[in-house]
DNA sequence: CTCCAGGCAATTG
DNA sequence: CAATTGCATGGA
């Protein structure tokens, strides 16, 4: 690895599952290093960042520059990866208690963290996550990276290696439609919502919005959220959970619609997905597993019921 | 061929 | 209210 590099080994007490976490389905801007097996590359801040698990339960984290978002590496990392939240606060005794079997498939997956991403990321990565699969949102988000995105050239020992990191809200917001969509799956309508969600987020409305998340109450951050066109409950509590940190927020989608059935019989789950029945399911679902780390559970729940019953390949 | 993938918004009954 | 349809593509 190239020497101009600051290399860190942090002890996460096998906390985290790296790989799992990088591909759970909450970032889909994390890809394999296409020059160096077995590290993860990612462009964060202006900053490129190589990581891989070192040896169990150490992740080596190398980078071009010593801060990230103004926080030392490590400091980043802890809080990228909400490293402060211990797992035993996101599952309940009564849950583990009351659902044994389900607590017997989620427990391998408790290394899975949730991230905190960058919240304007994960606004147009999850516009662009519907009605489609894994595999055609991650291939709209890396075109919308190499067509929009700040180009970095790594020259290394092994050779040159291109980067992209994450369009600026005022490259999107000046972007236009046509063009756009050839990055979003030819998909018009889609393409115009971002340009639209990222003039406003220039505008400053939404990324104030961002600022105050952490206090504001979930109902009043949704609601300014799906003021925008082609942002909707589910898409709002999806940038509310990996974007913001609120860990509460409890996005529903056609997979969590089936394990809210096939594991806690919730009953309004086996009828249509309308936003009166999302709002039931909703309160059903924190009943269940609480309201402070609702999403955060429901995270892990996701993961676990794509691989270990659904048997899903894709991320 | 049909059906379904991390939905949303507009329209119709 | 609920139900239906357009949007787009690709893999099973």
């Amino acid at each position: 690895m190239s020497n101009n590099f600051f290399k860190i080994l942090l002890k996460t007490d096998e906390r985290l599952d790296l790989k799992q976490t990088l591909f759970s389905g909450q970032s889909f801007t994390w890809n394999f290093s296409a020059l160096y097996s077995g590290y993860f590359a990612n462009i964060i801040d202006n900053t490129i960042i190589f990581m891989r698990e070192f040896e169990t339960g150490i992740i080596e984290v190398l980078s071009n520059r010593k801060q990230i978002n103004s926080l030392p590496i490590n400091e980043f990392i802890f809080r990228y990866f909400s490293l402060e939240i211990d797992e035993i606060k996101v599952f309940s005794p009564k849950f583990k208690n009351e659902f044994p079997e389900v607590w017997r498939l989620v427990k391998p997956y408790e290394s899975v963290r949730v991230m905190r991403q960058d919240p304007f990321e994960i606004m147009v990565t999850f516009m662009c996550a519907q009605g489609i699969g894994m595999h055609l949102i991650r291939r709209q988000v890396s075109m919308i990276a190499e067509h929009y995105g700040e180009k970095h050239v790594l020259d290394t020992e092994k050779g040159s290696m291109v980067l992209h990191g994450f369009p600026t809200p005022a490259a999107l917001a000046s972007a236009k439609v046509d063009e756009l969509a050839r990055c979003t799956n030819n998909n018009r309508i889609r393409a115009a919502n971002i340009i639209q969600m990222a003039r406003s987020f220039e505008s400053g409305k939404l990324a104030l919005a961002c600022v105050s998340s952490g206090e504001c109450d979930l109902e009043t951050l949704r609601e300014t959220l799906c003021a925008h066109s082609g942002i909707g409950l589910k898409i709002a509590d999806c940038i509310a959970l990996f974007g913001l940190g609120r860990f509460d927020a409890f996005p529903i989608d056609t997979h969590v619609k089936q394990y809210l059935w096939e594991w806690f019989s919730i009953e309004v789950a086996s009828k249509s997905l309308t936003e009166k029945n999302y709002r039931i399911m909703q309160d059903e679902a924190r009943k269940i597993l609480g309201n402070e780390y609702a999403g955060y559970a429901g995270h892990m729940l996701f993961h676990c019921w794509r691989k270990e019953v659904k048997k899903m390949t894709s991320f």
